[in-house]
RNA sequence: GUGGACGUAGUUCAAUGGUAGAGCCCCGGCUUGUGAUGCCGGUUGUUGGGGGUUCGAGUCCCCUCGUUCACCCCA
């Protein structure tokens, strides 16, 4: 059939399967969260253009392409959100929480990116988010990474490895990046086209170019980690050795590099390799920067996001709920009769459905389709005597008994 | 934004340029108070959309939309 009416590209449906995967996700992430006492939040998806703009940097790709923005009625410029952070440093500020003591936020939602779709890769996709504000580390970054890492074993996602970094600070990544320039510099024959682009624009995008032959040049290359300013260094030394002490399994992979502009001193990276190439699942950062970027009282924080419908791809296909009951009706004059029990059943706290009415053939057979455990049928002798009739659909065994009864044999 | 692959029934897939088919699903019957197994029968298509070449296009060409994979980038 020509499906005239669809769904824009890259935004899908989130059907019944699809659903009870992303709930697990959720369910999971909030089982979790709760213990580290983080509350939820719920935040708006449009956002002024602005906000973006100055958090997220101008020059990024996401900012400079991707955004879904446009003018409203009012000549508002608007964007619909691309990612959670920065409304919820918005947030943060807006109502006043920088002298609050520490604010420990997750949210889950629709971000929207307008990039070419792929594996993993959607225009509307969701993202569960954790920002915690008010604290400078290293015992916070530790512990958000210990959630992190409790949630994906908590969800029974293995094959996944944690990979962390420092991205230094203000003082020592601009050395560093001078630095790296000039190797880059000695290297310039043996990179990509691309690298030698992002030599200037971007020069840290170098470290995490997938090009064999630009990691082969970037062997000798300086790592961040090794220059990190005194106050840099201890930070992630004090990281390290919290997360061995949580025995947190992790890699320090030099090479990870942040894409937004408001990152610092900790990075990292839940990564797969069972998604192509989209094989991060969770990533995030320290930004002790952005509250102060945008116009509040310096307040330090760290955050990650995770992609649920990339962390569902990992997950088994999930079984929908099994109903209990399938209730049916031998003869119309019965409907109420029988529509009344099922509510009585669903009193007891039963998944019920009701077969409607027809032979007695074409109800059982909606009940076989349902998968319901348990068939009770409704005719004129059960009514008479003021009994059902309870039919184990695995075994096909079969007695009239009362209800009360009919309960313990559904329970048992 | 760039490059490759793909698009046929509800679904999974066939069809040397020559009548669009099969399995599964679905519907009906065998059995009007009994499903799942069995047997018999039945429905199902603007071949994603538009244009072109040809006596003739699902098949070849162009455009477009979508899916998918990779790049860029990112959850």
């Amino acid at each position: 059939m020509a499906v005239q009416l669809k769904s824009i590209r890259g935004v899908h449906d989130g059907l019944p399967q699809d659903v009870r995967q992303w709930q697990q996700v959720e369910q999971r992430a909030r089982a979790i969260f709760k213990r580290y006492a983080f509350e939820e939040v719920r935040l708006p998806i449009l956002e002024p253009t602005e906000l973006f703009v100055r958090s997220i940097g101008e020059a990024t790709d996401i900012v400079s392409k991707e955004m879904y923005h446009f003018v409203d009625q009012g000549g508002d410029d608007l964007c619909l959100r691309p990612e959670g952070t920065a409304g919820a440093v918005r947030a943060f500020l807006q109502a006043g929480l920088t002298r609050a003591g520490a604010q420990r936020w997750f949210y889950a939602g629709p971000m929207f990116r307008r990039e070419r779709p792929q594996k993993g890769r959607l225009r509307q996709f969701q993202q569960i988010g954790v920002e915690w504000f008010g604290g400078e580390g290293p015992s916070e970054d530790i512990e958000l990474l210990a959630m992190a890492a409790a949630f994906l074993e908590d969800l029974g996602i293995s094959q996944v490895r944690m990979e962390i970094n420092s991205l230094g600070c203000q003082q020592c990544r601009p050395l560093y990046r001078d630095l790296l320039v000039k190797f880059l510099t000695t290297q310039h024959a043996n990179l990509c086209e691309t690298c030698c682009e992002r030599m200037d624009k971007n020069p840290l995008r170098v470290l995490d170019c997938k090009i064999a032959s630009c990691q082969n040049a970037l062997t000798d290359a300086p790592e961040m980690v090794a220059h990190l300013c005194e106050g840099c260094d201890q930070h992630f030394t004090g990281l390290k050795s919290g997360l061995d002490a949580l025995k947190v399994p992790y890699r320090v992979n030099p090479r990870i590099v942040r894409g937004l502009d408001y990152y610092n001193r900790t990075a990292f990276e839940a990564v797969t390799d069972q998604l192509g190439s989209q094989g991060t699942v969770l990533a995030g950062g320290r930004y002790d920067g952005l509250v102060a970027e945008l116009g509040g009282e310096a307040t330090p924080a760290i955050g990650f996001a995770m992609g649920v419908e990339r962390l569902a791809m990992l997950l088994p296909e999930a079984e929908s709920a099994s109903v209990d009951v399938a209730v049916i009706t031998m003869g119309d004059a019965l409907l109420n009769h029988s529509l009344n029990l099922a509510q009585q059943l669903r009193h007891a706290d039963l998944c019920v459905v009701h077969c409607g009415l027809g032979n007695s053939k074409k109800q059982f057979k909606r009940a076989n389709r349902e998968q319901a455990r348990f068939v009770v049928v409704i005719g004129e002798s059960e009514a008479a005597q003021g009994l059902i009739s309870l039919k184990n659909m695995a075994t096909g065994e079969q007695q009239q008994i009362t209800l009360e009864a009919a309960l313990q044999v559904i329970a048992g």
